[in-house]
DNA sequence: AGTTAAACCTGGTTGC
DNA sequence: TGCAACCAGGTTTAAC
């Protein structure tokens, strides 16, 4: 589900109410991608800082007693973050509960690929070392065209999976990659190393471009993905290529198509994506 | 070191 | 209707 714009959504819809609240309890649901790494009781009366993001990872800072680090959370490829002050009845594919005297922050995700794990800090273990290969924010104004091209070199991989690696920029996973890579014009299969300097700008600059657009829209909701009240987004309104297989391309007309990379999907317009 | 596939899970959709 | 096969927003880990 989740790419940086989904993330950044969900952080923005519940980060101001949450800020300053007091924990007064946790509950886990069936074990998730690792172990919380502390135990509940010891979040019990911590006060909840102000949430922020990394990638696709939320950060959230707990101080208390007993414990003073953060929540680092992932969403995984199903999952998704609630908060409410009316706590319903956990269902089956709720697997962390956060509650608060202002309410109840909880991770709903059927897939279980996401995390909450707890650390001391972000530059201590074991947030560092999940943070550790992330490539530049997106959105950080020393991401460019040039930083990007330096990324790519020396790589063989398509330019598809080198972008979805996340360890040049961060943010963009399958579907924004696809979009991207569109709006640039660029063939998904070209090898990474073969981009040259000034299609690296184009690219970077789409990325950029669509991420922001995205998040504007309050993200691409497939099926599941809501923000922390439950508002879904609307981007998937407005892709271009992704989920168009043999739909005609908005720009010439040509049969978008699918092929598989990284055993992933991908879809662009073989016409106006060029190697 | 770079590239590739397998692994972690559940549920919805498609096709015979 | 039943059931197998395939698909899904991500990332780590192990194996070439």
């Amino acid at each position: 589900m989740p790419e940086l714009p989904e993330v950044e959504v969900t952080r923005l819809s519940f980060a101001d109410a949450i800020h300053g609240a007091t924990v007064t309890a946790v509950r886990l649901g069936k074990p998730l991608r690792w172990p919380l790494g502390i135990r509940p009781e010891s979040l019990h009366r911590a006060r909840v800082g102000l949430a922020s993001r990394r990638g696709k990872y939320l950060w959230l800072p707990l101080v208390g007693e007993q414990a003073d680090g953060g929540l680092l959370l992932h969403l995984g490829m199903s999952g998704s973050l609630h908060f409410s002050s009316a706590a319903g009845a956990a269902g089956p594919h709720d697997h962390f509960d956060l509650q608060t005297d202002r309410g109840l922050l909880r991770l709903t995700d059927p897939r279980r690929f996401g995390a909450v794990v707890w650390s001391d800090g972000l530059d201590v273990q074991p947030a560092a070392k999940l943070l550790a290969s992330l490539g530049m924010e997106p959105f950080d104004p020393r991401f460019n065209g040039e930083q990007l091209h330096a990324g790519l070199s020396g790589r063989r991989v398509a330019v598809k999976l080198a972008l979805l690696a996340g360890d040049i920029v961060v943010g963009a996973g399958n579907i924004y990659a696809c979009e991207a890579l569109f709006r640039a014009g660029i063939d998904p299969r070209l090898p990474a190393h073969k981009l040259s300097r000034p299609r690296a700008e184009k690219l970077a600059a789409a990325v950029r471009g669509v991420l922001r657009q995205a998040l504007d829209a309050g993200g691409t909701t497939l099926r599941d993905f809501k923000d922390a009240h439950g508002v879904a987004g609307s981007f998937q309104m407005q892709a271009d290529v992704y989920g168009r297989e043999g739909e005609p391309c908005r720009v010439c007309g040509t049969k978008i198509r699918r092929i598989v990379q990284g055993q992933r999907s991908t879809f662009f317009c073989p016409a106006c994506q060029k190697r």
